[in-house]
RNA sequence: GCCGCCUUAGCUCAGUUGGUUAGAGCGCUAGAUUGUGGAUCUAGAGGUCCCCUGUUCAAGCCAGGGAGGCGGUACCA
């Protein structure tokens, strides 16, 4: 019979569900994210950059994501239309907003524009471990300036913030590129012109997953492709024997390159000029230095590098990387790339890296998109949600849930206003407090209390009031103390972590427990 | 998008060659204890065996299709 009730409604119940890639996030882990906002904030303002918050929604052509030849939102970004037929999406950056944003506001904005923003961000993509579809990143920009000493500043913040947020020198890295040398390499193997552009993206792609997956596998999908271990194939960018050969000789030094780096770092080798110049390939004389192209991006990352290295930054924060790759067609010099180095265990013992938190570069032809003007800028972005989770695996007994309220039980319903009383004499001193507003017995409300993590909970039934007196019990001490305590007589008996104080000195009571437990309110 | 694996109670999972009323541990609720969160004991609640169709006297189990989840891969500002 009862199962009949349940199949009758069954039908026409929705079903309680979150869609796929999002998530609900508790107090403590909010807690948590707020601190790390408030850390990187201040290193950003410490920089110079102002605060900017646009809407997370935006005209989709503004944002730039339209198929080629259809008139329909891209794949990948949240869409809908507006009233009057227009589309309008989801932001998936906080970079592409920002373009919008200075070109309407060109004439009127200093130059350059130096804005920090923080907010949640949209893809419509399948989420991965790690990956969601709402999350929320963390951008400095400098808009308006081709100076390369901005890119500089940018590795330099990028280097605090990750620090501010206790991550060691040695744990991370951020690893500069510029896009004109990966474009001069692949120039130099004849792949130039149109009819080359989607290959220069397949190697681009290839280059790419080296941290991923080792020079092994990037030479197979340079040349005919590479099939996975579920046993799919990916095709590769067909190139010659020849052309393999010379880009792997170009990506397998970068990485011998920037190991010698990070060998000389850590044994705290870290002005060294001979390695933190890089391998000779890029140097004068080198195999890839006929590339115009090449000698330009090599130089601005010589630039670059004398700033950070004259600011103190030093190849144990810094280093030059030329693998590195980023946004495809949107980057058009200095890249940039925030990574975790330190390995950590996962429950089953494998190795976990974390890679990338963080990335940005220089994109020149973001703005002029709208106003026809070039206007040269250069950026960065945390990925907050990824290194909080990191972060929470580096300090992993970091996890405890805040401390919720303190609770005053309700012994006696006709004595409501009492009670409550009490819980405004406490906010007044600035404590949180709630009286139970639950209807259930004692027991249920010390259940209560436990669970929601409170510190205390006042207790005052007719004995306590005719006295004038109120109990006070520690529920973190009690906890403690009851686990030493195995029978229940004397459990109950003993109250343990359990005073009796004057009712007058509630709040004086109260305080000194929270400061037993480091609160200081 | 493509490939592989998986789906039984709130959670983690058993479930025989297809055979009566589908189980365990944990968790939850209540009692033992008229005013004390823990421990112990007892009792209770909780199920569309992912969905649909088929095979069969009979399906959690077999077949086909679908959905959802996980992992890999592709795309990724």
């Amino acid at each position: 019979m009862a199962k009949e009730k349940k199949v009758a409604g069954a039908g026409s119940r929705p079903e309680a569900r979150l869609p796929k890639g999002f998530r609900d996030i508790g107090a403590a882990e909010l807690a948590q994210t707020r601190a790390m906002l408030d850390t990187i904030r201040g290193v950003y303002e410490s920089y110079g950059f102002e605060q900017l918050e646009t809407p997370a929604i935006e005209y989709t052509d503004a944002l730039g994501k339209f198929l080629p030849d259809q008139d329909r939102p891209n794949e990948g970004v949240f869409s809908f239309t507006d009233d009057d037929g227009q589309w309008l999406s989801l932001r998936y950056d906080l970079t592409a907003p920002l373009a919008r944003y200075v070109a309407e506001n060109f004439q009127t904005l200093p130059k350059p524009f130096r804005r920090y923003a923080t907010g949640t961000v949209y893809r419509n993509e399948k989420p991965g471990p790690g990956r969601f579809r709402q999350f929320t990143q963390f951008d400095a920009d400098t808009v308006g300036t081709d100076n390369l000493a901005a890119d500089a500043e940018i590795c330099m913040l990028a280097a605090d913030t990750l620090e501010a947020l206790g991550i060691k020198r040695g744990d991370y890295v951020i690893k500069v590129n510029n896009r004109k040398v990966l474009d001069g390499v692949i120039e130099a193997i004849g792949l130039v012109g149109q009819e080359n552009a989607g290959r220069r993206l397949t190697v681009l792609r290839a280059i790419d997953k080296l941290d991923k997956f080792g020079p092994e596998d990037v030479r197979l999908l340079l040349g005919d492709g590479r099939k996975d271990e579920s046993g799919d194939f990916t095709k590769g960018a067909g190139l010659s024997p020849n052309q393999v050969a010379t880009l792997m000789e170009f990506i397998e030094r970068a990485s011998e390159s920037a190991a010698l780096m990070r060998s000389a770092a850590r044994s705290g080798d870290i002005f060294n000029n001979d390695v933190d110049q890089g391998y000779f390939v890029l140097r004068e004389g080198g195999s890839f230095y006929q590339s115009q192209l090449c000698i330009d991006g090599h130089q601005e990352l010589e630039t670059i590098r004398g700033l950070l290295r004259g600011a103190g930054y030093g190849m144990n924060q810094i280093i030059i990387d030329y693998s590195v790759v980023r946004g495809l067609e949107y980057y058009t010099g200095p890249v940039f790339e925030a990574e975790l180095t330190f390995e950590v265990k996962d429950e089953k013992g494998n190795p976990v890296r974390f890679g990338s938190v963080g990335g940005g570069g220089r994109y020149d032809g973001l703005v002029e998109r709208f106003l026809g003007q070039k206007v040269p800028a250069t950026g960065f972005s945390i990925g907050v949600s990824r290194l909080q989770a990191a972060l929470n695996v580096l300090n992993a007994a970091d996890a405890s849930a805040p401390l919720g309220p303190v609770v005053v039980l309700v012994m006696d319903k006709g004595e409501l206003p009492r009670y409550q009383r009490m819980a405004q004499e406490l906010r007044r001193a600035g404590i949180r407090a709630e009286m139970y507003l639950g209807t259930s017995g004692m027991k249920a409300q010390m259940k209560y209390a436990d669970k929601r993590g409170a510190p205390c909970v006042i207790i005052q039934g007719s004995d306590e009031r005719d006295k004038g007196e109120v109990q006070l019990k520690d529920l973190i001490e009690g906890a403690k103390a009851a686990a030493a305590i195995a029978d229940n007589k004397e459990w109950k008996e003993s109250r343990p972590a359990q005073v009796s104080i004057k009712e007058t000195d509630l709040v004086a009571g109260v305080r000194e427990i929270l400061a037993r437990h480091g609160v200081t309110s």
